[in-house]
DNA sequence: CGCATTTTTGATTCTTATCAAGACGAGTGG
DNA sequence: CCACTCGTCTTGATAAGAATCAAAAATGCG
């Protein structure tokens, strides 16, 4: 059961783990910057975001960080989903769950593992064989998809407005490069009109077709 | 059905894709550097290896490639086991598998996935953050673990070797790497008395705390 | 309105990639 | 049996991309 449950509540940690006592689904808000703590040793237990956005990483000894998995509306975070022993969890703003039992929703379980394998493996492309500015493009896009702005306009095409939830040496982390490399590379997606922001974490995709092809590698910018 | 059973055959392609015909399990041989193509659109067929080693792998536009994982015996390929449309497979060896009917091992298959999912994670720390002289030690370690001689000696300490199926070309391709850097940090691996070999492809463990430090992050060299 | 944090930008360094030869080994055919 | 060739591996010299170091500028918060 969730340790936590008034709304905008703020405890430094949410547990997840219900032993024996459920009373399923429940809803919970989490501030911004919680960590969450993936204690199903049952595995009986496993989260949906409604709302917000979390975060998913490993770290070294020494502290050097990855960020595994950008989680936003939807997707599913559970025991089964991590390894639990080396991998955790913080929201990156405030967010919403609420808490699924995985034997009535064993298939909805199963589609969230092969999709985050299937992500894991499109990182592992990103991270292994793309240049920097390729790897901000492809997360741009990522992003956009799971945080793009429900507008009237479609989606497919046109300019497309985000929030990003994570700060450049969030962004760093993700893609395996430094703050720096990143604040360069949105700067000169900037500069090229592919990309448009005034404030920092308000980003506006403004050519999806030529973004689409540099994360692609078809671009040599 | 496998459209390749006689021992040693090398077909240039092999299917997996057993629509209604399903006489399982059914061992096969394929021959090295064969590709494996996953068309299991019925998802009912996978693949368990007895023998050998198959690289997964995926490929960008220009050519740019990574593999994903190194399969050893045991490990399980098949339709939901990876992105059948993103995702290709090679024997680096001649490799012995057999069909397994998934409906009978569901429980395995979804072990192998959560397996292939944790191994994703590890390797994305990898290609994110560690060094090259870290990737390549963390490399041989997990090789050794899936390929070690079964010897009678114990494994856990003392020298274990291994036969290297990868070429310094897959281990680049694996390791996000390009075989120069491979090759020069194995001959300094090799200079530090970590690791022995005469031939390039047969590597002894000598050092295993060091090396399983070095993988780790806590050494510098 | 300061103060702390994040972001941007610049200068420099360092790791790894790229380019370029050789060395080695396995297989082939004379 | 021995050149010859092809593919892989090793090693060296140089270049490029990203990291590191450093300092402002912008932003948000109390």
């Amino acid at each position: 059961m969730l340790n936590q449950t008034a709304l905008g509540a703020c405890a430094p940690v949410l547990l997840i783990d219900s032993p024996a006592e459920r009373r399923l689904p429940h809803q919970s808000r989490i501030a911004a910057h919680m960590p969450i703590l993936l204690l199903g040793a049952s595995r009986a237990t496993a989260l949906r975001i409604i709302d917000g956005c979390v975060a998913l990483y490993r770290e070294l000894a020494d502290g050097r960080r990855i960020i595994l998995d950008i989680l936003g509306p939807g997707r599913l975070l559970g025991a089964d989903l991590a390894d639990i022993h080396q991998c955790k969890a913080v929201t990156l703003t405030l967010t919403s769950v609420e808490t699924i039992d995985t034997e009535r929703a064993l298939a909805s379980i199963g589609n969230a593992i092969r999709e985050m394998l299937l992500r894991a493996q499109a990182h592992a492309l990103l991270l292994g064989r793309k240049t920097a500015p390729e790897r901000v493009a492809t997360a741009l896009l990522d992003l956009a998809h799971q945080f793009a702005r429900k507008s009237g306009a479609p989606l497919a095409r046109g300019r497309t407005t985000f929030t990003l939830y994570l700060t450049r040496a969030d962004l760093a982390d993700w893609l395996g490069l430094t703050l720096e490399t990143v604040s360069r590379c949105l700067s000169a997606l900037k500069r090229s009109r592919l990309i448009a922001f005034d404030r920092p974490e308000l980003i506006t995709i403004t050519d999806r077709t030529a973004l689409e092809a540099l994360a692609a590698g078809h671009l040599h910018a």
